[in-house]
DNA sequence: GTCTATAAGTGGATAGAC
DNA sequence: GTCTATCCACTTATAGAC
């Protein structure tokens, strides 16, 4: 666990920007699991085979630890989902991208269990932290407010951009607690259906007229 | 804080039933506020007027209050909703006498702090706990599921039963996150505009026939 | 039923050697 | 950059008096 001296440096800064990232992705897996609370910092430095005292180097504190594991899922989707909105087609498609894109990360992507983090450890944080937190959310909830609005501008949905925009959210977010890809579902299969869940109305019209 | 010796007594063994419904009530409000984990039990006990030691004699543990949170709430949402189901109308009345059953629970009765309980604090649990919490999250679900099959089989909606019930579910629950009831957004309204979000389809079909 | 006092343990974080 | 050793605040829970 501990025998290479050094994984691949992803910065300037060899050796250390390493060990600050998979100290970042191991403690987003843990606070998944476990909890942030629950987990200790004793664990998180054991997972990586470190002394606990060694953490703070790395982090000022495990509230950094938590700050960063949000911040470090979150900016990738954010420009992910810029290039979505950006690229080309109707409001039905970029709508649907969006969406395909937010589930594919909550799957696959490392953004599953930072987004995790964001959903479920924000009432860990310092009230300056947690500001820092509701930024980032922020930040990537415009995305979707656009896409929303934009629908809407064009009769593909009804009703209020901010309701529908938490709604479908709260909906999505809600997977990473009960879904298990290995069960009956299988994970493509699963954002299409949640899509229909999601937006019955717009893949109905897509399909009268393709 | 503590003057009157006793509140109403609610049961056959007076002021201990009140007592500990009192600090279930405050707990869940508390746990709703700062998390579970970040509440002391000192902190519960003096919101009440109590001494820490003082609560040990209610419950034997932390834990069992959590759990007695959630099965406070949640036990009165499942009988009205059999209630809900058993009453006259079709399956689209049913599923949507249902949904805003859940939402005015949330908002505005003792449901809404269990079942942030119940969303947020299931990792606290120990195994055995959680079992018991998770009996009593799928006995309200076994209403969604019955109300759901109802609505497909009739033809008023289209999709995955479980991933619809997962859907629906997850995005009024969420609003417990987001939603200030004197901000911009009146209760009622937002009822109906979260209806409007998670069935359009169906809400449309009963406009065109009344 | 509630109090006081305290046990027993765990947590995050620091200091200084290497 | 990591280790060892340790501080100290704070936690749940208990014991026994009232």
């Amino acid at each position: 666990m501990s025998q290479q001296p050094s994984v691949q440096p992803v910065a300037h800064r060899p050796g250390e920007e390493g060990r600050r990232n998979e100290l970042i992705l191991t403690a987003a897996r843990l606070f998944r699991e476990q909890g942030y609370e629950r987990t200790t910092v004793r664990e998180l430095a054991g997972a990586v085979g470190l002394q606990s005292g060694s953490l703070f180097h790395h982090f000022r504190n495990k509230e950094e630890i938590l700050l960063a594991v949000m911040a470090n899922g979150i900016q990738s989707v954010i420009e992910e989902g810029l290039a979505v909105l950006e690229g080309d087609g109707d409001p039905a498609q970029r709508l649907i991208a969006l969406f395909r894109l937010h589930m594919h990360s909550l799957i696959y992507g490392v953004g599953g269990n930072a987004m995790h983090a964001i959903i479920f450890e924000w009432r860990s944080l310092s009230p300056s932290a947690r500001l820092r937190a509701r930024e980032l959310a922020d930040a990537y909830e415009a995305l979707w407010h656009r896409a929303i609005t934009e629908a809407l501008a064009a009769g593909l949905l009804e009703g209020d951009p901010v309701v529908l925009r938490k709604f479908v959210l709260g909906g999505m977010n809600h997977m990473v607690r009960w879904y298990k890809s290995d069960g009956r579902i299988p994970p493509e299969r699963l954002i299409e259906e949640m899509l229909t869940a999601a937006f019955p109305q717009l893949l109905s019209r897509l399909r009268e007229t393709p």
